[in-house]
DNA sequence: CAGTGGTCTAGACCACGAG
DNA sequence: TCGTGGTCTAGACCACTGA
């Protein structure tokens, strides 16, 4: 968990707090002023705090009476750009089984922008790993990351495709990434479609042939300039919704 | 458009800017130092536009070098809580044919949480619409408005359901509100599924029956406490994918 | 090294909500 | 009237980037 910075330890704390049920459902938070008092810090660092709970949805505002926590999702969080394990697995059973390894290939796809010379010069690693919720195959998720030498530490470089050689930490893609290359995702694009499912998509989310499906198109950008993470997804929703809030 | 405080003014001007080409894809904008000087103002406020702005997919930021400006999105932006006008509107023809105007009839629907006991009571305003980018249909809203007696002027009360009487201000249920009522959306919560069309949201849609589409359902959370709109949409999205950004 | 954005302090005034 | 969150000032130190 991140916590190099104040107002990210306020942000977890909180979270916890929510989470453990300490906070319920539309109960008020500390006010902005005590929180300062109790973090010893000043308002802005409380409200980067807030603003980040807002965003995923934990919280919610009203100007002269506090913050006050939202009423429990029923739906996947999977619209925003954290991993599928932190979002999903705040209340479900999370599982991974990855069908294809780290391989390199040339890059087969156009997403959202054209690919940069480079990108398409040195190809890319690919994966493929079907994520479950609660038993259930929620979603196809087929990776492209370019295949760059990236520095590490200001001073040595490695090849990405290193990581083709040993498995992913916890099956999770961007926990080796920032382990082994220090690369942080930090934003996302995306573009979302309903579509039919081919047949080797619907075999592997266990739907009839042809049933709707969301196809989702993803550039993630990460803390390295000029190096996106690309993804597409094919997600069930039959059982459960795709949500996100502003 | 907002423009009450300096931070909106500044996120105005940049997002002009950007869109009248002023700032090309990929260039520079100003340091927050050198707008900082231009506004006569400080950090904090020309952060709080660039986040605005970052938000809306505008500009990306790199840590030591600056903020640049996004390339154009080439998909509707509607995953956002903005309205369809000013979303679709910046590069595309937008028309709203309303295929229903706003009438009192009770609640028929469960949205994400259950209705207050309020709303259950008062019954709903309901309102359906569809709505055309480059003459295309690409979404069919139906809207629900909970129907209470609002505070007007912090003196004067208006009953919702006068909004049944006239023609709604630029086709815009949102102006509408905000002129009327004083209602502004501050936020979203959505939850969104693939299904197949049925038979009448195909016909409007333009689309085979069966065809897969979009189920958006929404919750608009405004500066009215307690008071909530909900919408299900409809998108057909053969043509235009539906996008966001974080 | 200078310039950039990221975090943070210690205050201030305001608009809103409720009693 | 008081406490709340929303906006804003005028600084500070840091980590990162590129020359």
């Amino acid at each position: 968990m991140k916590g190099d910075f104040l107002y990210q330890r306020v942000y977890k704390d909180l979270k916890n707090s929510i989470l453990n049920g300490k906070y319920k459902t539309d109960s008020k938070l500390p006010s902005e002023n005590e929180l300062c008092e109790s973090y010893q810090t000043t308002r802005l660092t409380i409200r980067q705090a807030f603003e980040e709970l807002r965003k995923e949805g934990f919280i919610y505002k009203i100007h002269g009476k506090g913050t006050f926590v939202k009423a429990e999702k029923r739906s996947l969080g999977l619209l925003s750009f954290k991993g599928f394990s932190e979002v999903v697995g705040e209340g479900h059973l999370v599982q991974t089984r990855i069908l294809q390894k780290p391989v390199c290939k040339s890059f087969p796809l156009i997403f959202f922008e054209e690919l940069s010379e480079t990108e398409q010069e040195v190809g890319c690693i690919y994966l493929e790993r079907l994520r479950f919720a609660d038993q259930t195959p929620v979603m196809l998720e087929q990776t492209y990351l370019p295949n760059l030498e990236l520095s590490v530490n200001t001073k040595t470089t490695a090849k990405l495709s290193s990581i083709c050689d040993a498995p992913l930490v916890n099956d999770s893609l961007f926990k080796t990434l920032q382990i082994q290359f220090e690369i942080e995702v930090v934003g996302l694009e995306q573009a979302i479609r309903a579509v039919e499912s081919e047949k080797y998509i619907a075999e592997m989310l266990r739907i009839v042939t042809k049933s709707p499906i969301l196809h989702i198109n993803r550039r993630y950008i990460t803390n390295k300039s000029n190096f996106f993470i690309y993804s597409t997804l094919y997600c069930n929703t039959d059982k459960y919704a795709m949500s996100n809030n502003f």
